[in-house]
DNA sequence: TTGCGTGCAAAGGTTTTGCATGGCA
DNA sequence: TGCCATGCAAAACCTTTGCACGCAA
């Protein structure tokens, strides 16, 4: 017979995105999950976190200051008009809802004949406070 | 004597990336500069690199699917209103020059208190002929 | 001569893979 | 019972670092 098992593992992992409902790394996700009393292994979780992605429920995201990749569950309702900023200076993460992006998107489709896909895209920047103390 | 000093080496990597300016990883410089007889560790490429980057004179960026670093040679003119467009199906990438994303920048550092660094911002997303074939 | 730059090799961290075992259906 | 999922360990990658030597100034 063909298809997937449902493991306590898969749903441990699933459901600790689903609460956390931000960016988090598999090994954030190895160490809650392992103080939760549940037995799991990092390879498990990048394997999981593999078919999630294929399915569409969570979503890969690169941090660009090469610490490593993050994973988000992705709520359907969310998928639109949400960028990301990252600060490059303290590595704070900022979620951007604003009509104004989804008129970005338009004009990009209509004039570049390009489809973003804003839940994959993060632009990088600096925050109001960094560009405070460097000033 | 303080100071830096100008090695063989260090010239050959900025003139491949002055040439080449796209986006380029540290393994396709080892082996363009090994290619063209350049003695050159990736040790040192990584090195020289990490100086320029601080020097400004070129720009590291993540690609967001995993393939590791990329860096860019950084003309002084072009750095304002230069997005970069990535495609994920066919790993496409795109230069954008275009003044609604100048409006997008003053937008968000207006409304949102975040200055946009364009040129380590990927947008990702399906560019024109992957959304063709897929329709 | 001084001390930065380089090459090599080893180390560090993240992600992937092979293989035997365990668990769901 | 038949397969898929898991754990563990090893491997594969990318990037950084230590150390001795080479080279620019």
């Amino acid at each position: 017979m063909r298809g997937e098992y449902s493991t306590k593992q898969r749903g441990a992992v699933l459901e600790f995105l689903k609460d956390a409902s931000r960016h988090i790394t598999p090994q954030e996700i190895l160490t809650h999950l392992r103080e939760s009393g549940v037995n799991i292994s990092l390879a498990t979780i990048y394997r999981t976190l593999d078919k999630l992605c294929t399915e569409g429920v969570v979503r890969k995201m690169t941090m660009g200051d090469g610490a490593g990749s993050c994973y988000q569950y992705v709520a359907e309702s969310t998928c639109h008009s949400h960028f990301h900023l990252k600060c490059v200076e303290c590595g704070k993460l900022i979620h951007l809802s604003c009509d104004f992006l989804a008129n970005m998107e338009s004009h990009i489709h209509k004039d570049h004949g390009f489809t973003i896909s804003a839940g994959k895209t993060v632009i990088y920047g600096k925050c109001s406070d960094c560009e405070a103390i460097n000033k």
